[in-house]
DNA sequence: AGAGTATCTGAACGCCCGTTCAATACAATC
DNA sequence: GATTGTATTGAACGGGCGTTCAGATACTCT
């Protein structure tokens, strides 16, 4: 046997892209073995490497591409310009965005440290782009007397890291929809930071 | 050789674990191996097994002894009987039992999925206990009047998941000490949950 | 129909894994 | 100083790892 029936490239691609990023988010990048993700998508190990030239660049390449996305996404809502409507729509987003791509979201907190140096340098300077974003709203709406932090820097990662909670425990169907639990964080972040 | 001079269980068994705390939050549980472990401690791979049965074991143990000592050093403090201050009380302890147990905390958030089934329920209910903690404090202050959440069970796990992330930022000798980042964040929490 | 290219297999490479265990050197006790 | 119990080695077990590559099959284009 050989090639298969039916095969091609933009075909079996994303199908390994998911297949990796499903079983590094469940288990683990480490206790993952090519192997595995080669089972999962219907193909010998060896094929793997036709789309990547190794594992780490897998993993990376997973989560470059997820924070371009995130940022990308924020930039296309482009929001109203108050600031206090900013960090009203800021908040709904992230939870959204974040909830939808869960997967992508646990691999790029969790499997950092299975990055070397310099790709490491490159997913973290991702991440405080997205960051700044955030801390931007918080200075304009400081600066219109609208928030009272004590710290911007603080505040921003403070505001994300609650955000970021939601999904470590929302589960679909459960008690409480979407659209509530933006209400909700949407109260707290607005207090937290409310002059 | 066999065994060494000056060897006694009650010196190698802590060193064991240290080194195991130390290489899992750094690398990860599925990516270091028993070998790395012993060679961290000075001995052979096998003389791990006079300490725990398996690798998992090893673990589970880091995890549970950590959320014991959690809950029992909160419990010991015993705070005032007013909600605010006690809601005080939390805030700041939590952030500073989390920087003097860093890894352990690591540990605790990110190798939950490498446990069975029965050791992580076992840890999730240690943890649940803890959140029990501070929303029984959310609660009380709801009921007093002086906190108005829109739902406390969520307000517990935002505050725990906002504090959290001072672990991801936090480095000895950097921008701020860490009492007045416990000014900050109490100032924070108080106010997303403030009536 | 035939040539060329894209896609995949299957076997192999050297290496490391978690775990077991008989042998053995030291420590503790008397 | 002899004996008993404790702590450890070092080798071995079967198996899985990431990665490479020659060969084979399926599509595509002329």
């Amino acid at each position: 046997m050989a090639r298969k029936p039916g095969s091609r490239s933009d075909i079996t691609g994303p199908r390994i892209r998911a297949a990796a990023r499903h079983l590094f988010a469940r288990h683990g990048f480490a206790a993952v073995s090519m192997r595995q993700i080669a089972a999962e998508v219907g193909v010998q190990a060896g094929a793997l490497y036709l789309y990547t030239p190794d594992k780490e660049t897998m993993l990376v390449d997973l989560l470059r591409d997820h924070m371009d996305e995130l940022i990308a996404a924020w930039d296309a809502a482009e929001p109203s310009a108050d600031p206090v409507e900013r960090l009203e729509a800021f908040v709904r987003f992230h939870i959204a965005f974040n909830l939808d791509h869960a997967e992508a979201v646990f691999l790029s907190y969790m499997e950092l440290r299975n990055l070397g140096p310099e790709n490491f340098a490159v997913i973290e300077g991702l991440r405080r782009d997205y960051e700044n974003r955030l801390e931007a709203i918080l200075r304009a709406g400081q600066d219109a007397g609208h928030f009272a932090v004590p710290d911007t820097k603080l505040a921003t990662l403070a505001i994300i890291a609650m955000l970021n909670g939601v999904n470590t425990w929302y589960r679909e169907g459960g008690r409480l929809g979407r659209a509530a639990i933006g209400d909700i964080y949407w109260d707290m972040a607005r207090k937290a930071v409310a002059a």
